[in-house]
DNA sequence: CACGCCTCCTGTGCGC
DNA sequence: TGCGCACAGGAGGCGT
């Protein structure tokens, strides 16, 4: 379950192998998926950068003239993994490289997305075109994490998810900063101070997280096979059936916002 | 508009 | 041993 960290240490292990090359040629494997499209109107063009944004993959195309003509779209879905393995199992996209490698998109379970769109015109992908704000930039600012989490009505486990009031945040971090900062997932009133606690321990998990290029859990990997380092540090994603590292509570699972959901019922408060 | 539920997908792991 | 089934979950879509 790639979540930000996952996709960013995939953005840095990909940049000096993508970076200036054209792409010759696509191909796809032939299940019609609605989540992979207009790929050929990449072919031509070359990669000049990898950007991110939130769990998005974003790689504009420059053309001939210099120009951004085209921009790739990547979302690693639940079990996507970029590389240059063309015969691996559950190849679902080739991109031939003028260099004569192959970046591969695998995907077993079909839940990513690659496609080409106008560069910045997302209107066809409607959680990218209203992403909120990068938790790692200035731009996520504590006052407006506040007020976001104080007009919202959901359990507060569902605004973490939405990709609105925050990007990129994910089942596994949304569990650990709830814990970090001891609240119940299902809350629905999160006044200012818990939001700023809140606020603080988002950045300081997917900091951390970021330093270790993510958790492997079950199905991320880096671009060669390696595995992110973060796992160790979980304190409560995955852990059904464990107690609390801070009060020893056993702790609770629940379902909210369709998520399987882990939690500590007695310091994690309403 | 906001919210919540259903759906898409397939590999894995469990119980019997 | 082998089978069947629940489960994993990010995001799109739709009904209320």
């Amino acid at each position: 379950m790639p979540e930000l960290p996952e996709v960013e240490s995939v953005r840095r292990q990909m940049l000096p192998h993508v970076c200036g090359r054209s792409i010759t040629a696509v191909d796809r494997d032939p299940y019609p998926s609605k989540r992979i499209y207009a790929l050929a109107d990449a072919v031509g063009l070359r990669i000049d950068t990898v950007l991110r944004r939130g769990k998005y993959l974003l790689l504009p195309l420059t053309g001939a003239s210099g120009a951004v003509e085209k921009e790739l779209v990547i979302h690693l879905g639940m079990t996507g993994v970029l590389g240059f393995t063309p015969d691996a199992p559950h190849v679902r996209v080739r991109f031939a490289l003028d260099d004569g490698a192959q970046l591969t998109f695998r995907d077993p379970r079909r839940f990513g997305r690659v496609c080409v769109v106008t560069p910045g015109m997302y209107a066809t992908i409607p959680t990218l075109q209203r992403l909120g704000p990068e938790p790692l930039e200035s731009t996520f600012s504590v006052a407006g994490f506040a007020v976001a989490l104080q007009h919202s009505r959901t359990p507060v486990k569902a605004a973490l998810l939405n990709q609105r009031v925050v990007a990129g945040v994910g089942n596994i971090y949304a569990d650990e900063a709830l814990w970090a900062a001891k609240i119940h997932p299902a809350s629905r009133r999160i006044g200012v101070k818990r939001a700023g606690v809140l606020h603080a321990e988002l950045i300081r998990i997917l900091t951390a997280a970021v330093a270790r290029e993510g958790t492997t859990f079950r199905n991320y990997e880096l671009l060669n096979g390696a595995s992110g380092k973060f796992a160790s540090a979980l304190n409560v994603y995955g852990k059904t059936g464990g107690s609390c590292p801070r009060c020893a509570t056993p702790f609770r699972r629940a379902v909210i916002a369709q998520r399987g959901t882990t939690y500590c019922p007695k310091c994690q408060r309403h």
